[in-house]
DNA sequence: CTGGGGAAGGGGCCC
DNA sequence: CGGGCCCCTTCCCCA
């Protein structure tokens, strides 16, 4: 199951990612800059730069499926800037004048409004509106609750830690120290049953379970224990639960 | 065929 | 907000 519960799912989600799919350049790297490099094609840092993905989704007033704005209403770009005025401003004529003298205060970002449909206004255009707000890659079509995500997302697509042994590149930087190991052989995870050095600390701990008498995953049918997930699945694949 | 090792990827957490 | 690290997972390959 994937623990990334930022990601918004899409339909198949439950799927793992096809990872060989990044690996498409043609698909991805489709920026002009990008054309008659020869491969791998390693772009640098600097499409990292917010312009690099600039296009974010944001489901503001403008694509939210409402009717048009009055004039005096919109727009409203999602700032609080951009806002000042709309709350000094009654923007309903047809508001009693008895409204008029309270104040109705926003609760998300305590904007006040001397009319309550003014602050209704505000909520569903601008409150509402940012707390459903997205942040989709331009190179596919997932989509991330924040721009850290997202962010770290785009690395797996631009790559931009590049060994410079092999030129090999990598979404993150311990990525890349850990593929650096398989140049220089260094393992610094050691098994404390056996003495067996593993590079990844992952390995590691894989391994331990080798020397464990109880294994981790187990079949529900037949109990039979496994130490790695990958093999309980292999398991189940090759049709020891498919009795039903 | 099965189990294990190696390599790599992803998101989360912490500073 | 970004970097570093952690943990989990997956894929491939080999004995």
């Amino acid at each position: 199951m994937p623990r990334s519960f930022l990601v918004k799912k899409h339909i198949n989600s439950a799927k793992k990612p096809n990872y060989s799919e990044l690996e498409s350049p043609t698909v991805f790297f489709t920026p002009h800059i990008y054309k008659g490099l020869p491969l791998p094609v390693i772009p640098q840092p600097e499409i990292l730069s917010p312009a690099a993905y600039s296009p974010i989704t944001v489901w503001t007033t403008s694509n939210l499926p409402l009717s048009p704005l009055p004039s005096d209403l919109s727009p409203i770009s999602g700032y609080p800037s951009s806002l000042s005025d709309t709350s000094s401003k009654d923007h309903s004529g047809s508001e009693s004048p008895r409204m008029e003298a309270e104040k109705f205060q926003c609760s998300l970002c305590s904007k006040s409004y001397s009319t309550y449909s003014g602050l209704l206004k505000h909520k569903q255009l601008h409150c509402d509106a940012q707390t459903r707000k997205s942040f989709s890659c331009k190179y596919c079509e997932k989509e991330y609750v924040s721009l850290g995500a997202l962010k770290m997302h785009i690395r797996t697509h631009t790559l931009p830690c590049v060994c410079k042994i092999c030129g090999k590149a990598f979404s993150r930087p311990w990525l890349l120290q850990g593929h650096i190991r398989t140049h220089t052989g260094e393992k610094p995870f050691s098994c404390p049953h056996c003495n067996r050095a593993f590079a990844d600390r992952s390995n590691l701990r894989a391994h331990l379970q080798t020397h464990s008498d109880v294994k981790k995953y187990q079949c529900k049918n037949c109990s039979k224990t496994f130490s790695r997930m990958s093999l309980l699945h292999k398991h189940e694949e090759s049709g020891c639960c498919v009795a039903h």
